[in-house]
DNA sequence: ACCTGAACACCGTTCAAGT
DNA sequence: ACCTGAACACCGTTCAAGT
């Protein structure tokens, strides 16, 4: 690992008070890995960077895994707003379900910070649950959760346990936001074209006929 | 981040030479991924647990980085063994397919630091190709695009362009193995219940009926 | 192809003492 | 609710000199 150099030409340093630090911080440490990666992120970094001592970061967060949530919080936060905002945006129905799984692409790749923290293993997911923002990773699945409750009151998908299915949903969501973000996409198949794609085939599935999908007939 | 020790005792040091070091090595950052995570991972910790100096590694690997490279190219290497063990194990066509995805998520559990590796944005995708193994990520897709080249040209699935199909079908696999290793799953949907979920979904979507999926008609 | 030992420029975290 | 300054126990990486 080469030894990474970030002496920031410090900003005019205000004597004592700083409006909101622990804000100040997160909005820092997300600056800092969209710029030069997780590994770069670096508690004496983001205290030089905003002007603040190494150990009055330690007033507002415990650790640096305690900042480091407080980020997967925040991206949390974001992605639910964004996956409802999406859902309204088309009227919710199968159109409002398919713009979420757009969007949940779109956010990964429009907050990759954000969403590296998120599911990088960097934050232990019991960490998750003692922020100070209760059960903020399950909204965003519940909006999920309830498109599929919707659809499936209105007879537009199958039947079955909801929340089974809606993690099947998120694993395909995740999946090409993952793909895209770790750059194993060729050229030609850019993010939003793959989840194009991937709509269409959650939707219909891969099989090529009803009559193979039953297994009544076994063709060649 | 809480300061880790790891002071082993360290083994009895045989002078000079050590048969193999750099598989040895790949083996030891195996072991400390999966016992203490990605960040404990540590060239001095490695040289302590072989019985070598921390210069000697530099013999073998020019980085840290070139380590980290060299257990993904390993864990590439497993991955398209089991992909194509689990096809010629299930006799290859559908069933073959769908043994293919359940090993996908396999490999990752049983494999999480090799996967984290892999996949967890440690490694640059551009050194991967670099490393002494040529073309060693793309094995496991051309795995996977000649399995659905092979069930197109039985008419199993529908046409459509392969290698844009597997990218789909890697996003599903991807997503749940990802999930699965971030302790996403509840406790009543394990890896292996959401991989057989998915393989159903793969196969024959989400839409409720022919009629639904063609948009011929608009239910309610 | 390995070794020792020293060095450089970093880390996270804690503590004591201030305003 | 912030500050300074010192300290501890670590890092990756490089170098000089050996066998």
């Amino acid at each position: 690992m080469t030894t990474v150099r970030r002496r920031a030409p410090a900003r005019p340093r205000r004597p004592y008070h700083h409006g909101d630090l622990p804000r100040a911080m997160v909005q820092e440490a997300v600056r800092t890995i969209q710029e030069h990666g997780i590994p770069a992120l670096t508690l004496r970094g983001v205290g030089a960077q905003l002007g603040v001592s190494r150990t009055a970061l330690y007033r507002h967060f415990t650790d640096k895994q305690a900042l480091l949530g407080a980020v997967a919080a925040e991206g949390f936060r974001l992605l639910s707003a964004a996956l409802v905002a999406a859902r309204d945006g088309a009227g919710g129905g199968r159109p409002g379900f398919e713009a979420m799984g757009t969007a949940y692409v779109r956010f990964a790749l429009e907050h990759p910070s954000h969403y590296r923290v998120m599911f990088g293993g960097v934050v232990r997911s019991g960490d998750l649950k003692q922020l100070s923002v209760p059960k903020v990773d399950v909204d965003a699945f519940q909006v999920l959760v309830d498109a599929i409750v919707e659809l499936q009151q209105k007879h537009l998908i199958v039947p079955g346990e909801p929340r089974e299915l809606a993690l099947y949903i998120w694993a395909v969501v995740h999946g090409v936001a993952m793909l895209a973000l770790d750059g194993m996409l060729p050229p030609q198949v850019p993010a939003d074209a793959l989840m194009a794609l991937a709509n269409e085939r959650i939707r219909s599935g891969i099989a090529v006929s009803p009559a193979a999908i039953a297994g009544r007939r076994e063709p060649r």
